[in-house]
DNA sequence: ATAGATGCAAAGGGTTTGCACTTGA
DNA sequence: TCAAGTGCAAACCCTTTGCATCTAT
């Protein structure tokens, strides 16, 4: 990762531009917006130079495909619609999991997501 | 899933007698102790219609692949260990995820990981 | 000029599927 | 008997890789 490529610019430019985590697919199509002539090969090369240097998150959801997003957030989880598939960020935390951790075991991080619907799904689900 | 098969017999038994979730390769590789001639094809059809059926529940933890495991265990969720791998049920929960559902959502189910060292590992590396 | 980056196509690894054969009821 | 189940191989999907070409420096 040491040259400046309009490649790179464009699929930076899609994280700056993308809260929620994307699936290697949907950078491509975004970033196809500014660089229509980019592949799929460079899009895995550049997201997983990316997560090396420190720019993205590798994002692993239960039973989801690997999405990435921009490194450094806030602590945060993940809302899965069952409906439309999309993935929320959840920007609270159910407090301390300390209670969870068995005896003698360490813990230093935790993962949650939530299952459900989310507000655009759960609308049309009453009409 | 209308006929009682002898590999159908062998993959039952293979999760009567293993605790822990099990990959459709370590699924093969133990029923073929009892029918040699068992194919992975068959394993994942299997596999797949115990789920449907409610015999087997699938367990997707986040960057692994899915295991499946008896169904009907109680409420629980899993510790990885950082250093050996292994997974550990959790049989404590954090108590309600409600808080965290951002507004208009609707959830209903939650999935938790913890990530740390297990008792054994701990217990290594102090010394 | 030249090493790094790209695009294409082929190769991998895990899972599913089409089809002819086998087998349980 | 004969539809459900099986085994094999091919097909699939997603991701990685080899290689010739292109390009940032």
């Amino acid at each position: 990762m040491q040259r400046e490529t309009k490649q790179r610019d464009a699929i930076r430019l899609v994280f700056d531009e993308n809260e929620s985590p994307l699936l290697p697919n949907e950078v491509l199509k975004l970033a196809q917006k500014t660089v229509p002539t980019l592949s799929l090969a460079t899009v895995y090369r550049t997201l997983n130079a990316f997560v090396q240097e420190g720019m993205l998150r590798l994002v692993s959801l239960p039973a989801e495909a690997p999405r990435f997003e921009r490194a450094g957030k806030h602590h945060h989880h993940h809302f899965v619609c069952r409906n439309c598939k999309k993935v929320f960020e959840v920007h609270a935390c159910a407090g301390s999991m300390q209670k969870m951790v068995p005896a003698g075991f360490e813990m230093d991080d935790h993962e949650i997501t939530l299952y459900g619907l989310c507000a655009d799904c759960s609308k049309q689900s009453k009409n």
